[in-house]
DNA sequence: GTCTATACACTGATAGAC
DNA sequence: GTCTATCAGTGTATAGAC
């Protein structure tokens, strides 16, 4: 029944994000995601034909959850301190649910700079070379009533989710390396974070 | 003879580098890193029993090339200013010359965070937990003299080394969505970013 | 739609000659 | 030290019954 089908195509893709997220996609394994799901490899197969095609999809969905966002907060109607704000906190706060995601997407993009390209030709939600137009407009807005001093757009934009991004990312090393792996302490270091990401960036860009 | 055998090991480490930075653990295949060194798969497990040997070296070198930079530079005798700029320009060359080995680490980590643990247990170089002990004071003392204002320090090293990582391990989604997968456009970016990031980390933490 | 059984290719690793 | 040949194990994918 369609019923029952939706509810096995949604197992085998959450079983399916969890063990591409965690092993990668060569390091997947097909009976992995069939046990997760709690059904056999024949039926994955039936679903999704192949392996390849199953991970495209997890790729997809992964990929939507994160990107769009950014876009989102810069093309709302704040003042670039607000924004920051907003994109931090929306960011950590994102990342704190679904904190395997950006290491997946970075790693799997590098493997494969490819899948990029086909992302942006099926999906034109992707495609945004002028997003930062309105943004730059903006920044030189508030350079020129002396709020903040000149900056630049792609620079600034890198180090925002640059700055979010990277504690997670490189959780193991950082908390291995600063914090001896504690990992009460790295937690507790993330949680104070947030504010510290945004007081860095304000403080380094507004004209005092 | 010694002399063909260490040059063998050496053709054979130069290609499981880049076969295991390329393709990760689990994507690599020794019979890719056999061809490229220009002899069999039979001579690979000669010299290296297993494939998780000769990942373990690989990886092994390519942590040590990049952990220990940070350390002698937070240990230099310098200012702090001096030792942001110093860190910065030196970490941005070494990427330059080595851009796959971050996302490389980072995500091996990831997918096996023990390793980490057994690299600190054999190797007493990289187990530094009173790294931050001589930074700390030295931001301090910096505080007092009202040269820069508060701020923790292993924030400020996560922000400087992040910084400088992130377009890095990040560069063929940044270079995708912000530059319309430009690459020239992106080796510009790079090029002019390490003044930038150095304004940026300094213009946070000065006081004015 | 879901299962069992199996085909088929590939991979890491070893044996044994030179 | 280096090679050829080969094994055992594993992985993706499919055939066919229900």
């Amino acid at each position: 029944m369609i019923e029952q089908a939706k509810d096995t195509e949604t197992k085998i893709l959450d079983a399916a994000k969890e063990v591409f997220q965690q092993k990668g996609l060569t390091g997947a394994r097909m009976q992995e995601i069939a046990d997760k799901a709690g059904i056999n490899k024949a039926l994955l197969h039936y679903y999704y034909r192949t392996k390849d095609k199953l991970f495209e999809k997890v790729f997809e969905l992964a990929f939507s959850l994160f990107i769009p966002r950014v876009k989102e907060m810069m093309m709302s109607e704040k003042s670039v301190f607000e924004k920051i704000e907003f994109i931090v906190d929306n960011y950590i706060n994102l990342l704190h649910k679904h904190p395997y995601i950006p290491g997946f997407i970075i790693n799997e993009l590098n493997r494969n700079p490819q899948m990029l390209v086909q992302l942006f030709e099926k999906n034109v939600q992707f495609k945004e070379i002028n997003l930062f137009e309105k943004f730059d407009n903006q920044l030189q807005d508030e350079v020129n009533k002396g709020i903040i001093r000149s900056v630049d757009s792609r620079n600034l934009m890198t180090n925002v989710i640059g700055l979010c991004i990277f504690p997670i990312v490189a959780r193991p090393i950082i908390q291995g390396v600063m914090f001896n792996n504690d990992k009460k302490a790295y937690e507790a270091f993330l949680a104070q974070r947030k504010q510290f990401v945004v007081d860095f960036i304000i403080n380094s860009i507004k004209v005092k």
